[in-house]
RNA sequence: GUGGCUGUAGUUCAGUCGGCUAGAAUGCCAGAUUGUGGCUCUGGAGGUCGUGGGUUCAAGUCCCAUCAGCCACCCCA
């Protein structure tokens, strides 16, 4: 019976890797101007790490995450034993609590210290259940910044995101930059409980959920995609309205920065991000006139209390995410031209059997000589050998036959121009550089 | 986790009311006089009909289960 990939996972087959190799270097590239440097945590961390970092009442966190169990522990566990804190593991979800927690346990902020800027880009896991742009293995590419609460922190983030999009090929038209601020501890219970008693004097008309929710955390009900909660949420208390003095001005700030920098955003005060630990700066990017569900493409903001809550000092932090996948589906969308992974630049033919250990010692020399070479191996006719060059798209094929090489010569045909020539067969490595 | 649709050569898909050896296109392989690719022509190989049960004289076709895909809800990048 054939096993194939597991629900919602996918093998990245040459072209595609290729492509996810070059969107990281991109990612790197960009980021990299900006201070950030690659870091990568493990993909597996304590389930305590999540539960306390993005909430325990979060939809990542309560039904999305995969948990890991090690050999002996499903028996335990299948026994009704309890597992220790430190077996309990789990799939990552999302990265930043990982490069959070390295942060706090390396101390790469220590006092006085410069922020920390890290990127990061591989594979999180969720548990559900996979549609368009949703994966239950897929790939994000993320920065964190800690130890800076400054607002150029978040401006530059913002605007270094709009950036790297530019640079992989996604248009600005067809991208929306969301900005809100969720504001502090100080302020947010106030407009909790605002949101809170205004949808209680609504409660009738919303959806179930919505009241489900309601106490559980209110703001949420920004999100419902339910007609009648989103008319009724129209009318809610706006948080602007809430924020205390340091959050208004930071908030006014990054704005102000970003306009500065000529990066065009929405003000969008629905926008509430689905995990906890963000305060102040929350954003997203979402594709315009896209008819899918999934149109967030990368989203982040600011989590000041989240290295407290994992166990460190009080370091404020900055970061952002974003999927692979889902600017690839845009990619398509747009009718970008993907790159395609290339084995051959130079097929070496042979004329006759008599010559083929001749070509397999040419092929070894051309590899040595850093070409990527490649030669027949399944004993196939001359003419044969050319289909298989120009379908490894060759760029020269290297003709070895045996007249050729009694004068101590091979000929090389370029594949473009069709044009021939004969080469002193001991200088032929360097000659067939020259020409590529 | 809930719901809808789908699963037939490598790929995209036909396959009637259940009925003979499951087809096409494309891709692949081999030829079209001497040692040369793309175009054309000719020929060839390639299918556990997702998997496992069931109904039937007979199942790709009907039923059940299961696996996977697509899409939506929920939620998120």
């Amino acid at each position: 019976m054939a096993i194939n990939a597991p629900e919602g996972t996918y093998d990245m087959l040459s072209d595609r890797k290729l492509f996810w190799e070059q969107f990281k270097a991109t990612a790197r590239s960009v980021f990299g101007r900006y201070g950030y440097v690659s870091v990568e945590t493990p993909v597996i961390e304590r389930t305590e790490l999540f539960v306390r970092g993005i909430g325990e009442a979060t939809d990542v966190v309560s039904k999305e995450m995969f948990t890991a169990i090690s050999g002996a522990n499903l028996t335990k566990l299948l026994a009704g034993e309890k597992l220790a804190s430190k077996s309990r593991l789990s799939l990552r979800p999302e990265g930043t609590a990982g490069v959070v927690r390295a942060c706090v346990q390396h101390d790469l902020v220590p006092q006085g210290a410069p922020p920390a800027k890290l990127m990061y880009a591989g594979q999180m896991f969720r548990a559900e259940r996979p549609q368009h742009g949703r994966q239950r293995e897929f790939n994000q590419v993320g920065i964190e910044c800690l130890g800076a609460d400054d607002p150029t922190i978040d401006a530059e983030g913002i605007i270094m995101l709009m950036r790297f999009f530019a640079e992989v090929g996604i248009p600005r038209e067809s991208m929306t930059l969301l900005v809100n601020s969720m504001g502090c501890e100080a302020c947010r219970p106030a407009y909790r409980e605002a949101v809170l008693s205004y949808m209680r004097s609504h409660e009738d008309a919303l959806c179930a959920t919505c009241k489900e929710r309601m106490e559980m955390n209110p703001l949420r009900a920004f999100d419902c995609k339910n007609e009648a909660c989103a008319r009724i949420m129209e009318d809610a208390p706006k948080i602007s309205d809430y924020l205390c003095e340091e959050c208004a001005e930071h908030y006014g700030r990054v704005k102000e920065l970003l306009e500065l920098a000529g990066i065009s955003f929405v003000e969008d005060s629905r926008l509430v991000r689905g995990l906890d630990y963000y305060t102040r700066t929350v954003f997203e990017v979402q594709v315009a006139g896209s008819d899918k569900a999934q149109n967030a493409i990368g989203g982040g903001g600011r989590y000041d209390k989240l290295a407290e809550e994992v166990g460190g000092r009080p370091t404020p932090g900055f970061g952002f995410a974003l999927g692979f996948e889902r600017c690839a589906n845009v990619l398509e969308d747009v009718g970008h031209v993907f790159p395609e992974a290339r084995s051959c630049q130079v097929f070496v033919a042979s004329v006759a059997d008599e010559v083929r250990t001749d070509a397999f010692a040419l092929t070894q020399l051309l590899r040595d000589a850093g070409i990527q070479a490649e030669e027949d191996h399944q004993g196939r006719s001359l003419k044969s050998q050319f289909k298989l060059a120009d379908k490894l798209r060759a760029e020269l094929v290297v003709i070895l036959g045996p007249d050729e090489l009694r004068e101590g010569q091979v000929r090389i045909r370029n594949m473009h121009t069709h044009e021939e020539e004969l080469i002193a067969k001991d200088v032929v490595a360097g000659e067939i550089a020259n020409r590529l």
